[in-house]
This record gives C-alpha cells, structure tokens and sequence, in this order.
DNA sequence: CTGAAAGCGCTTACAG
DNA sequence: CTGAAAGCGCTTACAG
C-alpha cells in the first residue's frame, strides 16, 4: 500500500509537499499540484485516516447508536428508524462524513467508548426508551464535552439537543379525528412510563379527550412495547378483560397493526366496529388491509436536521433543539364509508 | 482527554505497561494490571483507536456499502436491506468489530476509499445491481487485496467470496407453485439484465414453466427496479396492452405488491383473476391484503455468514462462497379458497 | 515482570 | 513556494 513518501519519491519532492498538494493547499505550486495529484492517482494512493486523524485529532465520522430496549429482542429493529438511518446516512455522505452504525444496550461504556477512544466526533442517540435510565449517561456525555443530538422527546430537563415530532399534537390530532369519527371508547396501547415520546402522544390522547367531554378509562390504557407481537396481545388482553372500546390508538403503527390483526381474528371489523391508528407512518402503514390511519413523521427532514445539527455542535456553531410538524395522515381503519 | 501516559502517571508506571496491562497481557503482574485499570476507569480513559490502529495497521472495523441502481433514487430502500443491515449490525458488536455504513453510487472511488484510506479492514457490498458495470471494481478490490464479500448471485466468474441465497430454486418454486394452482400465463416482472439475482429468478421460472410443458410468452416479461411503483407500472403496462395472464411474478416483495396494488385498482381480483408472488419475505409481505406468498431469504442467517466470512477472510481463514437455501411462503395471495 | 525507544503515516508550524 | 522536523498516542520488539 502506497504511503505519501512513495509519490514524493516518485514526484521529487518532500512528503509535506505531497500532503499539501493533496488537501488542495493553494500554497503549492499549481503544476506541481497536478503532477502529485496524478501520480498519487496512479499509485491508487489514499491518505491513512488513522495517521491524518491522530494528527488533526478528529475523524469526520459520525456514530449512530441504536438503542434497543428494553429487551434484547431478536426481532426486526422499528422500521421507522431504518428509513430515518437511510437519511441518516445520505447526508453524512454528502456532507463528507463517515457513518458508524451500532446497536447498543444500555450497557455500562458506550458514552464513552465513541468519542473517547476517538472512533468519531459525535453521536447521534435513536430510540432510546426509558430517560430515566438513560439520564445519568446523557449528563456523562454532556459533562465529557462530547458532542450529541438525540432524537426523541424535546422535555426540557434533558441535557443537549434533541431534534423530535411534535408528539403529543400527533396524539391529539390523531385522537380528534377519531372522536371525530363519533369513537368515545378509545383504548391507548403503549408505555407512556417508557418512554417520553409515548408520554406526549399520551398526553395529546388525554387532552383531546378532555376537549371532548370523554372520561378517561384507565382501564383502556395497556402497556406495550413497538411490535406488532406487543400490539396483538394488548388487544386480545382487553378483550379478554370483557371491556368494551370503539377504537384504538396505537402508540407506534407497528403497535396499530398488530393490534388490528387481534381484532379481525377474533371477527371484529376495523373500522367498523374498532377504528384503529398508529404513529409513525411506516411503507406498511399505507400497505396494510385496511390501510392505517396514522401520524406521519418526517424522516427525511428528521435525518438531515439530525446531521446538521450534529455536525454544526462539531464546528462550534450555535445549535438548537427543534420539534418537527407531524401530521395526521388519514386512511382506512379509521373511516366508515 | 486523557491519555495512557496519564494513566501511567498515576499508576507510577512506565506508558508501556499501561498499555500491556489494558491490553489483558498475561505477562504483567496481576495486581498492577488491576490497578492500572482501576486508575483507567476512573479517568476515563479509552484507547485512542487512532494510534493504536496506525500503529497495528489494522482496525477492526468493517465497512458496509449498499449500492442504489441504477438511479440515486430518493426513496427508501428495500426493507429487504435493511432487515440484512440489522443483522450485520448486531454481529459485529458481537465480534468486536465496528460498522461503517455508506450508499454508494457507482461511482468513481469507492473501491479505494476504504481500506486503502484504513477506515476499514473489510468490504460487505450489498444490493448492487449491474454487475457488467461493477465487475471491474470487483476485479480492482481483488487485485488491490481488498478482503471484500458480497451478497448477491454466486455466479462463477465473479472474483471474490459471495452469500447468497438460492435465487434460480426459489424463482423456480415459486413459479411451479402458481402453476399447480392451475395458471399457465405467468408473467415475470423485473429485469434479469439489470442484476444477476433477478437473472437467476428469472431462469428459474423459466425452468419451471419449461418443466409444465408452458411456452415462455416474451410479452409476459416486463422490466422493472425493485420499488412499489415500478410493480404498479409494470401491471399497467401489461393491462393496457391487453394481454392477458392469470398470475404474476414478481421479482422482489416490493415488486409484486405494488403490482397487486395495480391489478386490484384495475378490478381485478387477486388470487382469483391473478395471483401474485414475490420473493424476498420483507416484513410487509405478510401484513398486505391480501397476504403475499413469496420466497423467503434468511436475513438472520445471511447477516451472520456475511460477517463472519468477512472476518475469517481478513484473519487469513480459509472461506467458501455460499448459497442459502431460499424457502417457499405460501400465502393468500396466490392460493383460491 | 518492566522500561526506554522506535516507528506507524500523517499535518503543520517554523525556517528558508 | 518548499523542506526538515516535531509530534499526534499508541504497540511491541529489545534489553534488562
């Protein structure tokens, strides 16, 4: 492997010539700039990153942890994050930085694994559930000075900066459409405990009810965790507790769709006799028989205002948590013709 | 930041030592490596992957490429992939190894930038499409030494080691599958000339058809990438040229679906007018309406392989391609009551 | 069992 | 405009 002294050898200059030449330096001669760039060309010659990034002390990558909770679980990852990463990673390219992508536990060393050992210059935290939890690691990350941005909950208690959906005007909105529908018994499936992104969608659930005059049932509420698994068993559980409801509203779609597939098994029409909405807007969402009503968020805009921001907190630049519109996207599992 | 000098300050011990007694080396005594670590864990302390990987030029870091053909589209990509990704997310930690995720286009660097730049000891290349086009980047990375594997078609005279699934048996199962529902126009949706899995789907059917005594209608082939959309054409393109088939193949999940999607707005009722089947099994496939039989890949299984024959190729470990078997899902959408 | 020293391949003041 | 040299923070023969 072709190292910056075999194209000065090559070249006839210095080695610090050639590493200017390369990174453009406009103090070198321009014909000498092009004869190095050619012969480094030839030699398929590519400047070491561990020998630049000790130097420099940075390493244009950008870590993306994955957090997986609360269990371990073998299943498929939240198809929600998997589009948000596609962008994720789109953007850092095109900003010219590298992505590492790790699922973490929250085991005992990632806060400081990244930026301490030097693997990256930032981290961005996804789906991370319980903030208790993960409280005293976000401090850590902040008292460390390593630069983070999260995606979740915008609460105002938590250290750095978040880019979020406007959560619990999604739960609200989502909750008037179906109270719109003429809907009063609406069941909640999630863990509102879990995490604050289920907390605001749970709030927005209360306050729509509220507006509309509807008691709250604490019965109707039932915890579950984004599967469809979870979803399903929710939903069989109420029904099995004899409660009566009109609709559901699932926390995640994946939630949703599990759900809906309880009630057509056990012979209930969606939406006719339960109408059923979720969160997220997954590709399924719009796939499923009948389609999900849903809160789209933008992952597009999410993955890139996540990068941005990450990288503008790398540079020194001001920064500042957002929230995101979210927006009720109605189809058919909450309508009747 | 702290530093092993740091450490070794504190430990009163030479930097040497810090970094044996760090590294778990047997040779120094067992109660300074405790105290070493003890010291380390309470600065903070990490290794600087940089220096330590300069210095052992290796580090232990593996890169994922995912290519998008044959246009950077904007939309999301195959689930198909990114279930693939989870999986090979999930054994690197397990192996020690980091990820580094990128999209690529076929463009001009890619097959340098990687390990001639240390940024990764290996290559995964994924979901490429055109292998005419890549087959002299392959033969670079060959040449260059570049451990690289790749999921994809196992077809003879690709350099380097391949995992893929059994592309020709399952578009053959599929196919004899439709046929012993009773339908003997079966169209294939999808390009072989784009990307050698499709190809060996595509002979697959042929097979298949061939084996029933059914002629091959070259009309009943229709191009098409892997998305909803390009399906959805391609079963309009067929309708509106008024030919008539009483199944359809699709080349992947995304494929078939969207196309179901098409026949069922034209009226057409699926599986009674046409079945449809895929092949992929993404999540999807058994959540739409009706449920989609397809060909189910292994991405658990798929994942694992990719990784850890990556691995025993860079630790000089002899490794054989390999092909996974691919398995039939019979579901609704092929199969009349 | 431990330390002093070389060297991995760069970048960048400093000197000319 | 160019070169000689220091130094980033490690790992690992080599010597004791």
């Amino acid at each position: 492997m072709a190292t910056s002294l075999d194209v000065a050898q090559l070249a006839g200059v210095s080695q610090s010539t050639v590493s200017r030449a390369l990174r453009g330096d406009p103090m070198v001669n321009e014909k000498t700039r092009e004869r190095i760039r050619e012969i480094a060309r030839k030699l398929d010659y590519t400047v070491d990153k561990n020998a630049s990034n000790l130097r420099t002390q940075q390493t244009r990558t950008l870590a993306l942890l994955f957090f997986e909770d609360p269990t371990p679980d073998e299943s498929n990852i939240n198809p929600f994050f998997m589009s948000m990463q596609g962008w994720i990673a789109r953007v850092c390219s095109e900003r010219g930085y590298d992505l590492l992508v790790s699922f973490q536990q929250m085991s005992r060393n990632w806060h400081a694994e990244y930026t301490g050992s030097h693997k990256a210059d930032g981290l961005i935290l996804l789906g991370y559930g319980d903030f208790l939890a993960y409280r005293s690691k976000l401090d850590a990350l902040a008292q460390s000075g390593t630069r983070f941005v999260r995606w979740g909950s915008l609460l105002l208690d938590q250290p750095g900066i978040a880019i979020g959906s406007d959560n619990q005007l999604g739960g609200r909105m989502v909750t008037e459409h179906l109270v719109a529908q003429g809907r009063r018994r609406v069941a909640f499936i999630g863990s509102p405990e879990h995490s604050p992104e289920v907390m605001e969608r749970y709030r927005g659930y209360q306050a729509a009810l509220r507006a509309a005059g509807i008691d709250l049932d604490p019965a109707l509420r039932v915890d579950a965790v984004t599967s469809q698994q979870s979803g399903h068993d929710a939903v069989l559980a109420l029904l099995d507790k004899g409660l009566t409801f009109d609709a559901v509203f699932g926390a995640s779609d994946l939630i949703a769709i599990g759900a809906m597939r309880a009630l057509i098994r056990r012979g209930l029409k969606v939406p006719e006799q339960v109408a059923v909405a979720g969160f997220d807007d997954i590709a399924m969402a719009g796939n499923v028989s009948p389609s999900l009503t849903t809160v789209a968020q933008d992952t597009r805009r999410a993955g890139r205002l996540l990068v941005e921001a990450l990288i503008a907190l790398i540079e020194g630049k001001p920064v500042q948590s957002t929230c995101l519109p979210a927006h009720l996207v109605v189809r058919e599992s909450s309508v009747t013709a």
